[in-house]
DNA sequence: TGTACATCAGTGAACGCGCGTTCACTGATGTAC
DNA sequence: TGTACATCAGTGAACGCGCGTTCACTGATGTAC
């Protein structure tokens, strides 16, 4: 069977989230051509512009922060898959900071597709729903709104990293929400 | 009595201060002296560097930070003390988007005295420990990571504008906590 | 009081840089007849 | 089967841009004697 060849537009990409993985924050159009070993301008033949690359880079995060998600959402009991569901979120982050940076920056530029960014957040919300159906708007909110946060201040240097503090964090909201 | 003149020191952290007030996100060293009406060059008598300006005027946004926890601290019923405080942490933000981004940008790259950041988060502490003395440490965390990360999200454009929502969501940490 | 000198805040031209993007092009591949 | 043409992916030189920063300077103010 034919081994299949990745074309331009999908190597692109993954240079793009190698380079991201790297910690390299700001990545230019050509430094990704450069590492694709392409033109300048060969980018061109597959995105209308820089910001048309970055988006698709991001869409790809969002994917696997979804797939992380659902692999914590195997958990049996409701509360711990939740946990673990914001556990690994705070991971992900972690292990990708400069892919999650981009994958947050300001939507107004990148204008993704609402649904393909709200994997991670549906699979939360409805876990929430769940355990505490009366509240679940502002539970969903609220376990979102903690965990990025302590995301967002882990990758920003403002916490030590230290998991068993932000899982005591995460325990302290979500038992407290199941337990009322 | 004498009127007091500002330097120039103090005029480049003003206008930067009023040019991230108007939304615009990077701004140049080249463009705060354009709008001090100065040379390219004046800023250098000041600051060994652009990142020194930015961090002075990072610590200007922490210092209104504070004041804006320490007014909201000053309700009676402790809960709704801390409530209030997280409240005016998104205030905060969404009022200065552009100023509120810098200060907490990645640490690594301005290096702010540790003790100068974490007024405000020193005060929720404290209402903290004052609700929920046996966890006070998970507690504080869970509040600032929530209100950090509401604060973000909204930012970013991935949260409605809805305040009531927000202090749902808080409320049902807060509350949490006191009940238990 | 006058003079000589040092300090200081700000100027203005210039540097080198990497960037996103434009342009006109080349050569390979597919397709109609 | 051969030929003529269109399409497509990629090249490579060049553009203009704003940036942070350097350099040598100017002119005003303070200070020692």
């Amino acid at each position: 069977m034919a081994q299949k060849i990745p074309s331009l537009h999908d190597r692109l990409i993954d240079c793009a989230l190698e380079m991201l993985g790297k910690g390299e924050g700001d990545i230019s159009l050509r430094a990704v051509a450069r590492a694709t070993q392409v033109s300048a301008m060969a980018p061109y033949r597959h995105f209308a512009d820089k910001a048309g690359l970055m988006a698709a880079v991001a869409l790809r995060g969002f994917a696997l922060l979804e797939e992380a998600a659902r692999t914590a959402d195997s958990l049996h009991d409701p509360a711990e898959a939740l946990i673990a569901q914001g556990m690994n979120y705070i991971v992900f982050a972690r292990d990708h900071p400069a892919l999650f940076r981009l994958m947050f920056a300001d939507n107004a530029g990148l204008a993704l597709p609402q649904e393909d960014c709200q994997g991670a957040y549906a699979l939360m919300a409805s876990r929430v729903h769940q355990i505490f159906p009366d509240q679940a708007e502002a539970g969903a909110l609220a376990c979102w709104g903690m965990v990025h946060g302590l995301a967002t201040l882990a990758l920003d240097g403002r916490l030590p990293p230290d998991p068993q503090a932000e899982r005591a964090a995460l325990q302290l909201l979500v038992g407290a929400i199941g337990k009322r």
